[in-house]
DNA sequence: AGATGTCTACGAAAACTTTCGTAGATCTCC
DNA sequence: GGAGATCTACGAAAGTTTTCGTAGACATCT
């Protein structure tokens, strides 16, 4: 038997999630008024979309008034912290503290956040 | 025009293109040599891949002894870079503090690494 | 030189993702 | 009840990624 590897949602597919998880809960209708300005696919494609996830576990369905509403199935903070351990795997060695040392160093982060995410660790390490 | 989005390298392209950041440079054999126990790709498969990575600019070519060598053209640290960006607009709406948060929440960090990270923040905060 | 092995190029099959159109179902408003 | 709009299901075209096989080039050994 193959080990399956632990696949993530595919861009489009998150794309979408992104926007039932903070509606809470959507039609495709809603879904595809969310779009970013500029980003237009068909109602039927968001449809497909949408169907496909929930076939992949990560959407459920219910019959709302006319129409079906999706709703997550799964956390978006299970989903980030899954895709977060998918980069530290596949790019950092397994190494978490690799990861944020990258993104210290690539990236600008305001002092509130440096201050917030120094807060976090100490608690972490003094508990 | 449709607006070309940032690529990341797909999952196989990665995979192949680590190991060459690993070795430095490598040919085909040496590339397929070094794949993960029981992960088993054809020889032309790997050959295709490294240049699909060579069309794509992520590696370059020169003759070696008797056969080509693949090398890096981009540094894995940039391309770390590029990828956590990528993840933190895609999912954390922009915030790279979100992210560690997440990071911190969702994964088993050792005193070391927490202590680690906490000195290159205070580095940062207190130039 | 000829047989054998290794290497690269090329193309294309297979698999997956993204996008769409059509057809049938259901609702809504005269 | 019928015209028109909206919704879902289905399938499939178009695009991309992954994998492989074949063929030609080049070397090596005998």
């Amino acid at each position: 038997m193959q080990k399956k590897r632990e696949r993530l949602l595919t861009e489009t597919e998150l794309e979408l999630m992104c926007i039932v998880w903070r509606l809470g809960q959507a039609t495709v209708r809603e879904v595809r008024e969310n779009l970013p300005e500029g980003r237009d696919i068909t109602y039927t494609s968001v449809a497909k979309i949408l169907s496909i996830l929930e076939e992949k576990g990560a959407l459920g369905s219910k019959k709302g008034e006319k129409t079906y509403l999706y709703y997550p199935r799964i956390a978006k903070e299970d989903y980030e912290s899954r895709a977060l351990r998918h980069v530290t795997q596949g790019l950092f060695d397994g190494n978490p503290g690799s990861l944020v040392m990258r993104l210290l160093d690539g990236t600008d982060l305001s002092r509130e956040d440096l201050a917030e995410i120094r807060k976090t660790i100490e608690a972490r390490l003094d508990p």
